[in-house]
RNA sequence: GCCGAGGUGGCAGAAUGGUUAAUGCGACGGACUGCAGAUCCGUUUCUCGGGGGUUCGAAUCCCUCCCUCGGCUCCA
């Protein structure tokens, strides 16, 4: 299996993936705390680490993917009070929008999500742990972990306590023993509360993560994910909380960041108006294009939106790929059945699509002990092998799109059945590593309308064939009117829906 | 102030010691087309934030300065 290297936050370089047991990987990644609709900043952040572990899947790993939802929070609070309902309607209503945008968005590789509030007897147990060994300590119904019990405090985020500000943004808390203290277990009096040895209260924010992680995954993990901002102080209570709690160290082998995504240049925050929802941005693109407007620079890089015209760039040069791509499928669609030697020399028919994309994919990964037998799909694994350098490969698919187009010219028919199945397979790895392409419906609709389509069509070949350009416009004219642009390619028409 | 991430052509964005600095978008010219679209071919643009250093050789390593953004205790 190729080896990936990832930068590591924790060693600042790149280290080679190791699973603990492999082929398995254990990956946790920071979820949302659903207080509002999420944005694109969450879009970018959850696309990237699900190409991540598509990519590990893609490879051979085993990858259990693990996200919190941070169920319970004062920002819910604040909205459920604003509303006059009950917290819960607030965060069941907006994690249920994340998780359409996140299918809208192809995310599908999250195999767990756990909720905070499912978890109270084991983020329980963990702070009771904490304070039998001397790391936290109560105070009027509250909870806090000591920072100063724990030497290794700052060694993610290279901060030193000393150099803090305390009160810079959050009031200092008279509770504390020390400012940088920070809240395991809340007391509640009037809100949701959860019975525990400190009295009612509730979870403080970074206990959830580890509560959970220690209890799916385990004291030590392979990967833990989350935004650049979460970095300090987040990461680095939760190691704190974990590696005090269960002695092991480091609790996560590689810690990953991904860099923000700003609005021309600044930070997305609701005070400066600028907050873009991924329910507003999908009325604005199509899912793909705006999964690879997110996949568009490196993960640890800002990537930056300035305003529509970042969507409409993306959709042009996304388009280019997604023409080539078509023209491949058109032009192997019109092959079934057909008949298709594979790399072990077993000639085989095949009725349709579904089995010949089959057929490609037991091909995948391109084997390295067999150098030379795709360049274009080894450089694209070899890219995201480095980190996963997204926009690399990408950059191999664009030649080889170019080359594809060159060997399909104007007359896709004629091409030799051979080259045409290979052509796909960089496709089909984009396909299920970058996301792109999604599979279209291929519902009863969907194929009602391919077969309207194509009377149409027929009607306008007809039309050309006696040199009736009028009439062949105006078939032409009317379907683009209904959403369908026509392209004369050759021989044929070919037709897709207008984006 | 401290910690961190960035600063590459008109724009987006790669390459972290070695041929002409990827790739895409855009622009211009040509081919193809009944027209359109798509596609193809060609052209166009950067010496890599400023300065200094190491090296046979640096966008890539070191030093220094400037700029942008983020974090500094519950923001993906």
């Amino acid at each position: 299996m190729r080896e990936v290297m990832i930068y590591s936050t924790l060693d600042a370089k790149l280290v080679p993936l190791r699973p603990r047991v492999p082929p398995r990987i254990s990956m946790f990644v920071c979820g949302i705390t659903p207080y509002k609709p999420s944005h694109i900043g969450h879009g970018r952040t959850m696309v990237f680490f699900d190409t991540a572990a598509r990519f590990l899947d893609y490879l051979g790993y085993r990858v259990f993917y693990l996200q919190n939802v941070t169920d319970i929070e004062d920002k819910i609070l604040r909205e459920a009070t604003e509303e006059g309902v009950e917290w819960n309607v607030i965060s069941e209503r907006n994690f249920a929008g994340y998780l359409r945008e996140m299918q809208a968005l192809g995310v599908d590789s999250v195999n767990f999500y756990a909720r905070c509030t499912d978890y109270i007897p084991e983020i329980i147990a963990q702070i009771e742990t904490l304070i039998a060994k001397g790391h936290a300590y109560e105070s009027e119904g509250d909870v806090y972990y000591s920072v100063a019990s724990f030497p290794a405090y700052g060694k993610l985020s290279g901060q030193r306590l000393e150099a803090l500000e305390p009160g810079a943004h959050v009031e200092v808390n008279p509770k504390k023993r020390a400012p940088e203290d920070f809240a395991l277990w809340k007391r509640e009096r009037l809100g949701p509360r959860w019975p525990s040895p400190w009295g009612e209260g509730r979870p403080g924010w970074h206990i959830e993560d580890t509560a959970i992680t220690v209890n799916v995954l385990g004291p030590s993990y392979d990967l833990h994910g989350g935004a650049l901002e979460l970095k300090f102080p987040h990461h680095e209570a939760e190691i704190a909380q974990a590696e005090a709690a269960t002695g092991k160290s480091p609790l996560a082998a590689i810690w990953m960041h991904a860099g923000l995504l700003n609005m021309r240049g600044e930070k997305m925050s609701k005070s400066l108006g600028n907050v873009l929802s991924l329910g507003d941005a999908l009325t604005m693109v199509r899912p793909e294009v705006l999964r690879f407007f997110f996949l568009s620079g490196h993960y640890r890089s800002p990537l930056d939106y300035a305003g529509p015209s970042s969507f409409e760039e993306a959709n042009r040069a996304y388009e280019t790929l997604e023409g080539s791509y078509h023209r491949l499928e058109d032009a192997l669609a019109q092959r079934f059945p057909g008949t298709w030697t594979g790399p072990d020399g077993v000639a085989r028919t095949f009725p349709g699509w579904k089995e010949w994309v089959a057929a490609v994919d037991a091909t995948l990964p391109a084997d390295p002990s067999k150098p030379g037998g795709d360049k274009v799909l080894e450089s694209m694994e070899s890219s995201m092998a480095n980190d996963f350098s997204v926009r690399e490969a990408t950059a191999s698919l664009y030649t080889w799109a170019g080359e594809v187009n060159v060997i399909l010219g104007n007359n896709p028919e004629k091409v030799p059945l051979e080259p045409l199945v290979r052509a796909l397979r960089p496709f089909r790895f984009a396909q299920k590593v970058l996301g792109f392409f999604p599979a279209k419906g291929g519902g009863a609709s969907e194929q009602a309308l391919g077969k309207l389509v194509e009377i149409a069509l027929e009607a306008r070949t007809r039309a050309k064939a006696r040199k009736d350009f009028a009439e062949a416009d105006r078939i032409r004219q009317e379907l683009l009117a209904a959403g369908v642009l026509v392209e004369d390619t050759g021989g044929r028409a070919r037709w897709r829906l207008k984006p």
